[in-house]
DNA sequence: CTGTTAGCGCTTTCAG
DNA sequence: CTGAAAGCGCTAACAG
């Protein structure tokens, strides 16, 4: 194995210099730089990760904690916030990786932590109560949860303002004259926050359940006229599903956005402008999402465990009209 | 942050034989080794990852890579080969992440070379000539793929005998008497080494094109019947697709095994026995194989990056015979 | 702008 | 069975 002395002797050099040069954090001269960076060329040096955390006092490295991998359907948005966390924590000089757990395991989580390999720990996909929450708290991990569950303690989170993204969406429909629209999600149970602001806005809701796959938006679309004959727009919690549904709805009969009004609050605003620009959304950009939430991350690590920096924050979705959302009561042919 | 020396001076004991007490390399006392522990307990000692790595020589780091994990419909095959892995891996001491790559972009599988993180590779969800394969060969760190690709050289898998399983398929549909049968996979073109086999069975084939999905394999159910009236039997590469087609196949009027005789190849025993007991298998133990392979990679990376240790294996899958594939011209009601 | 050097926390000889 | 001590390769003072 080639090491830093190994490039300081063929460069000429001091071994900090070496990795001064790499690290960019002292001014080195162009020609020593440049004599360096050939020695490392040369020698294909590889610098080493363990080395490198030990000296420097902190393991570069996040861990992202998400189960279920390949059990749920996959969405869009689950790799976009991959990505994002990826890029959000390099920016930072970081890296990440995926710590894969078995589901409903603890003992994968107990043997992260104790191996002290990780500095923080991004928990994604969080469930009602999800027991991930306990474990990393007691253990005193810095951890960020992507998503929100009530596990009966105040944690750092970052996720939508779905307050908001409701409050958009139905004060839209209102403007439009909805009264009666359907919720299209993976529940029977409509949640509640919803159901606050569509009282608010004096609409009536429907439960519209899906599985969110191309397939379950397509027998939604089928069957949508005869049993939902009231329901003039649809707000959907399900990106795979509602551009399944938006495909099928012309063959079905159903003239989107004429007979069904459409907003999206949880796709990504690519998936909603290249397969189905009749959806009006509240913009989600979850790999911009997933981006602050690593360097959220890395700024608790390097901050240190004991500095109780706040870094709490909420994301706001931006409504996308594309003046495709139809007024109700008018031009029904 | 707790280390050995704190432990030791609490437990009144030397550095050495706290290391020795956590990691049994060497005789420790009874007496000795309880009060490390205690004190460890107390402490809440964690152990530092990255100190170990570098003094023990190594990365004690195995990295799965797979891109798409996403983007392509999700198998429980994927989660078998994670949790496979996971656990060989974890079996010889060593660790395992998921490090995540963008689609198509080699910049990410730099990254990780780069860095001297991980001892090995195993290299997940290979497509044709997969470039990966052509980077980590040269970047010489240690690895394995995990199915297989030609990129023109040689190098070390771990993949199924699908000749073996082709063999065990055809000659079973040959010896109950079926003559045309259909094969289910992702593409139209059906591979080379199933044509062979089945010519020299004399047995005539037909793609049947399908999304691996549930809704994939109904909507192939539903015209089959129709489109292929010819078909006594089907030999599945998609263990998805094939649950659905079963599930599927009494409401569209088939009658499995009676008019179509299945055989599964790419299935988990698991699925084949849970959810379809109608299809018969070349039982195909993911996990084993996956922990096989983990098993090997670990012992490569202890073996030395210079040792030119021959790790090559197939993995043979065992016929399961159910004897629920049906005799063709017989009993036909 | 560059060099010297003291550790980081652990593993592993070597010496009892 | 236990201790002492020499590194592993790097970072980050400190000293020019």
């Amino acid at each position: 194995m080639t090491t830093r002395a190994d490039i300081a002797k063929l460069a000429g050099v001091s071994e900090s210099t070496v990795s001064y040069s790499l690290s960019g954090k002292r001014p080195i001269s162009e020609k020593t730089r440049n004599r360096v960076l050939a020695a490392v060329e040369q020698l294909g040096y590889k610098s080493n990760y363990a080395a490198a955390a030990l000296a420097g006092g902190l393991p570069r490295m996040v861990t992202m904690m998400t189960s279920n991998l390949f059990l749920a359907p996959p969405s869009r948005i689950d790799g976009a916030l991959v990505d994002g966390i990826v890029h959000g924590v390099r920016e930072r000089g970081f890296h990440s990786v995926i710590w894969p757990i078995a589901n409903g395991d603890d003992s994968d989580v107990k043997v992260l932590l104790q191996l002290n390999f990780s500095g923080g720990v991004i928990l994604m996909g969080v469930t009602d109560n999800d027991q991930r929450v306990h474990l990393l708290n007691r253990e005193k991990v810095p951890f960020i949860v992507l998503g929100r569950t009530d596990v009966g303690f105040k944690y750092n989170f970052v996720d939508r303002d779905f307050e908001s993204v409701y409050k958009i969406a139905f004060s839209k429909f209102k403007e439009l004259g909805h009264t009666q629209i359907g919720v299209l999600s993976g529940n029977d149970a409509i949640d509640p926050l919803i159901k606050k602001i569509a009282a608010a806005n004096k609409i009536k809701l429907v439960s519209l359940k899906s599985k969110n796959t191309i397939d379950g938006g397509s027998a939604l679309a089928k069957t949508f006229k005869q049993s939902y004959p009231g329901i003039t727009a649809i707000v959907s919690l399900l990106d795979i599903a509602i551009v399944g549904f938006v495909n099928s709805a012309k063959s079905c009969g159903l003239d989107v956005p004429r007979d069904v009004s459409i907003i999206g609050v949880n796709m990504l605003e690519e998936q909603a402008t290249s397969t189905s620009p009749q959806i009006s959304t509240v913009a989600f950009d979850a790999y911009e999402m997933a981006k602050s939430c690593g360097r959220n991350m890395v700024e608790a690590i390097e901050a240190g465990k004991n500095s109780k920096k706040k870094i709490s924050e909420l994301w706001i979705g931006d409504f996308m009209d594309r003046e495709t959302t139809s007024r109700v009561g008018e031009d029904s042919k």
